[in-house]
RNA sequence: GGGUAGGUAGCGAAGUGGUUAAACGCAUCAGACUGUAAAUCUGACGGCUUAUGCCUUCGGAGGUUCGAAUCCUUCCCUACCCA
């Protein structure tokens, strides 16, 4: 196996990244693993308490795929100890404890995502509770005197926490802990992570020195707000484009960006060149391009990377005939109406075009919904089975109901 | 262990016996305008096959009352102060 120069390495490395701590440490450790052929171990961890991995995962699991490419072992840890106690961070409710079965599926699924980017070689996958779960009281006394608690609570989300008075319980401060003792465990030699993941990358370092290892090297990356261009991406606040959405979706979602994520998105979320960005810079600065574009281009992208070519063209398709031409797509579900006379309201409902009859009565009155694209406004409408036609519900949602 | 302040719909936050399914804000959804952008305007925003009707909601369980988110009892949870 020969790997690409450091410089090279670097290069690519450094792509999207926010920090690397330190970095000269980082350029050692190529060194090294150029010089012994030797390649180094490169750790991510991930909550399957939460599988729905979404673009801004992307952004991080692409980097893993990067030293991948360069011949480095990635190290997948499967974070399902931690799942298994339950973290009640943040809100009034506690997390669902899961059970070890319910971690391995998620972690499954988690992998397979994860799949749509990462490269089946050089690439292991690790639980920890392979070593947490084995860790005795006594060896967690002995963990926790590596670290004070005014160093825990640098921290800023505990910092904020303390100060906005929302509970912090005793073992929320001891997860850095047990984040670092997976790379105490794997010996691994970078660890990735958000730029939010900072602090826990960090005490990585200080524990694998108290454990008589070599510090990893950490490399934070760019966190990617999500659709509605404020809050981080997450599939909780709605505002995620998942791996797991349809091509359609993907493509949608992306038009929706605002205008100010659009650079953003093409950087970290696709493979275009340095050249390309610089291009795409410039056409956002021109006034006479019409953003539209470039976010249409954008979603093509995401979709073939998520997809294929293929499927991007078809979203492309579609999107223009939904919303340009404001036609009926091809291919939509179809629903056979067995009774002589429904009422609209049922009908919606009961394809889940609307979450309840409440609902639906209020989309129609609010002028949502059309009948071959005829508005219609009154709720008490009753459908008369005569012959097919279209239902339209809201924006997007169509059905073809058969007589 | 003692004291204080709290727990209200997705979130934040009013409401302290009676037109209260519960003000207001955010988020969300629909319509208009658009580029499924932003901004703006309008409307909706517990459920029930639309009903000036019924049912379920104000931490949990009981109770008082013609009537409770509001009063009482008890339990659970949180923050802060003191020890």
């Amino acid at each position: 196996m020969s790997f690409p120069t450091i410089k090279e390495q670097i290069d690519l490395i450094k792509r999207n990244t926010v920090e690397i701590i330190p970095e000269d440490e980082l350029e050692r450790k190529l060194a090294k693993s150029f010089k012994e052929n030797k390649p180094l171990t490169v750790k991510l961890g991930c909550d399957p308490s939460r599988p729905d991995l979404h673009i801004g995962h992307g952004v991080v699991l692409q980097k893993l795929r990067d030293f991948q490419d360069l011949g480095h072992k990635a190290v997948l840890i499967i974070g399902d100890f931690t799942a298994m106690i339950g973290d009640p961070s943040g809100k009034s409710k506690t997390r669902p404890a899961l059970t070890l079965e319910e971690t391995r599926v998620n972690g499954k699924t988690y992998f397979e995502q994860a799949s749509k980017i990462l490269l089946e070689k050089n690439l292991e996958i690790r639980y920890n509770s392979e070593w947490l779960d084995k860790m005795s009281f006594s060896d967690v006394i002995k963990l926790a005197s590596k670290y004070t608690v005014a160093q825990i609570l640098e921290r800023d989300d505990f910092e904020k926490r303390m100060e906005s008075k929302t509970p912090i319980s005793l073992h929320e401060l001891l997860y850095p802990l047990s984040q670092a003792m997976d790379s105490v465990a794997i010996k691994s030699d970078v660890e990735l992570g958000g730029t939010d993941q900072k602090f826990n990358l960090l005490v990585g370092r200080t524990i694998q020195e108290a454990y008589g290892q070599e510090a990893q090297c950490i490399v934070t990356l760019e966190l990617l707000e999500g659709t509605d261009g404020v809050e981080k991406m997450s599939k909780s606040l709605d505002n995620a484009i998942c791996f797991t959405d349809s091509p359609k979706n993907i493509f949608g979602k992306t038009m929706s960006i605002p205008d100010k994520l659009i650079l953003k998105y093409y950087t970290l979320c696709t493979a275009l060149s340095i050249n390309e960005l610089k291009q795409i810079e410039a056409e956002l600065k021109d006034p006479a391009t019409n953003p539209r574009n470039l976010k249409v281009r954008l979603g093509y992208e995401l979709v073939k990377k998520y997809y294929d070519e293929e499927s991007a063209k078809y979203s492309l398709n579609e999107f223009e005939t939904i919303f340009v031409k404001k036609e009926v797509p091809d291919d939509i579900p179809e629903f056979k109406l067995d009774a002589k006379e429904v009422k609209l309201v049922t009908i919606i409902k009961e394809n889940n075009m609307a979450a309840s009859t409440g609902e639906a009565i209020r989309l129609i009155k609010q002028g949502g919904v059309t009948i071959n694209g005829e508005k219609i406004t009154n709720e008490k409408f009753i459908i008369k089975a005569e012959k097919d036609f279209v239902l339209k519900v809201g924006k997007r949602k169509f059905l073809k109901v058969l007589v």
